[in-house]
DNA sequence: TTGAAATGTTAGGTGCTCCTAAATAAGATG
DNA sequence: CATCTTATTTAGGAGCACCTAACATTTCAA
């Protein structure tokens, strides 16, 4: 039997050894191609650096004639655009699909670390190989699951559904100005060493912190922490990297912040 | 800058375009090894059918010579033994490979179930990616939290850890004898169609049948259903391809089943 | 047993993602 | 402005996972 049905065309567009996909709810996209556009965005859009060849490659560890290569075949695919030797930039479309991949990572970061128990230093790894796998769908119940939670563990916002991103304003930990309490909002969900080393010192997300002594020459910066609530004051000095790493809200501080607990 | 740290020879071992995994956590396959073998596996030791390269093509929707191709690699693998114009068998890694993801699909499709809501018909299509991406310590977790589950939500019992897997003895609904109550024991979770209208008719793992008729010729089968307990019975009649998907126990009833609620 | 049908394999491609080595373009420096 | 350095791209491959067309084997039946 086996009636072969049909010559199947373009039918089973597998098309070669890209990570299998095309599964409703995967955007139609490899992940490769997903790793790409995220990096660019966070590069880019978040990070305010030029997306160069050099620097892509460095962040994705691929060689960069790999990228240029890439670089010419996302652009073929209308989402970027790409002027050889200058560097790229996302189309809407492009974009559309960063954010999506943001969201995707972040909403995982926050289910496992919330419902399976993960050290927050764990989420990052994991996250990482089920952004590509997860369907919309299950991204959506995750997030219906949570609440639909802002941040993900380490306090980065989470961009909706419909790929809005809100970005406070924030500033390093390293630049905050000496004495001016200020509340930790995100922490870079990358090293996980660092996020150990925080966690241990209870720099997180919503801990309130206060820089009281700074040493000249990008030197540690001896700052107190507290709670959420403002119970025991810890005092830790910190090297540079470190207070580099933790970001602050940069907002003005109302005069009385009237705490809303989340 | 940049200074490319070394030669790198096989460092960044990504060798081509199969799957991104090497992932700690993932068994150091491509997800597609890891499809074939579930379905040589599957093919072999659950439907004791043989392992030929049309049955795995037709299994995995794949055209039979790319199944030639891949049963040579898997062989240089060691995962199965190959010979040529025979069929496959796998080996004791093939196997435990093989089991592996039996387990991986079966714990994400009783996590997706039990704790994101999903209907019984949704989790296949889902669990087929994931469980490509998931670690072992994902599949842990999921299993820990849903307490060590035995089955999966279409009944299929779950391997352990380390590569168990109850069998206990089914027969189709089609072949039950007259008059006989039984336990529906699992129902194939391949066809959404049929879980939807079996779900309308509550015929599910778990409830109580018996056939009160049937029709010669492979006709339909006149099956009456009642849940764990044993409320409201209902009669519906089957076609005969449904009453070939729903296995029921197979086990000599005993006396009094003393129902024991799950 | 012999030949048609079914089953399976080899041959020759394609696309994707990545690589190294060798150009080339851009930018910084004297 | 010529040169040196750095960034980037082109050239040329490799492995994986697919495909179609053509060929080989096995099976089954007259």
């Amino acid at each position: 039997m086996s009636l072969r049905r049909a010559p199947r065309p373009a039918e089973r567009g597998h098309s070669g050894g890209g990570v299998r996909h095309g599964a409703p709810g995967t955007g139609g996209l490899t992940g490769s191609v997903e790793d790409y556009l995220k990096a660019i965005y966070e590069l880019q859009e978040m990070s305010s650096l030029p997306a160069t060849t050099n620097a892509i490659a460095e962040r994705l560890d691929i060689a960069p004639p790999s990228v240029s290569g890439m670089l010419r075949r996302l652009a073929g695919l209308e989402l970027l655009v790409y002027e050889r030797y200058k560097g790229v930039s996302l189309t809407a479309s492009g974009r559309r699909a960063a954010l999506r991949m943001l969201r995707r990572h972040r909403v995982i970061e926050a289910y496992l670390a919330d419902r399976l128990g993960y050290a927050w230093d764990m989420v990052h790894a994991e996250a990482e190989r089920l952004e590509h796998a997860a369907s919309d769908e299950l991204i959506d119940r995750m997030a219906r699951a949570l609440g639909e939670p802002a941040t993900d563990p380490h306090g980065a916002p989470i961009p909706t559904r419909d790929g809005m991103l809100v970005i406070t304003p924030t500033r390093m930990l390293a630049e905050q100005p000496l004495g001016a309490r200020a509340r930790v909002a995100n922490v870079g969900d990358e090293d996980g060493e660092m996020l150990r080393y925080l966690a241990g010192l209870e720099i997180r997300p919503g801990a309130q912190v206060t820089i009281v002594a700074r040493a000249p020459f990008d030197g540690p910066v001896t700052v107190e922490v507290s709670g959420r609530g403002g119970k025991a004051e810890r005092t830790h000095v910190l090297g540079h990297t470190v207070a580099r790493a933790v970001m602050v809200d940069a907002t003005v501080k109302p005069a009385k912040p009237k705490r809303r607990r989340t």
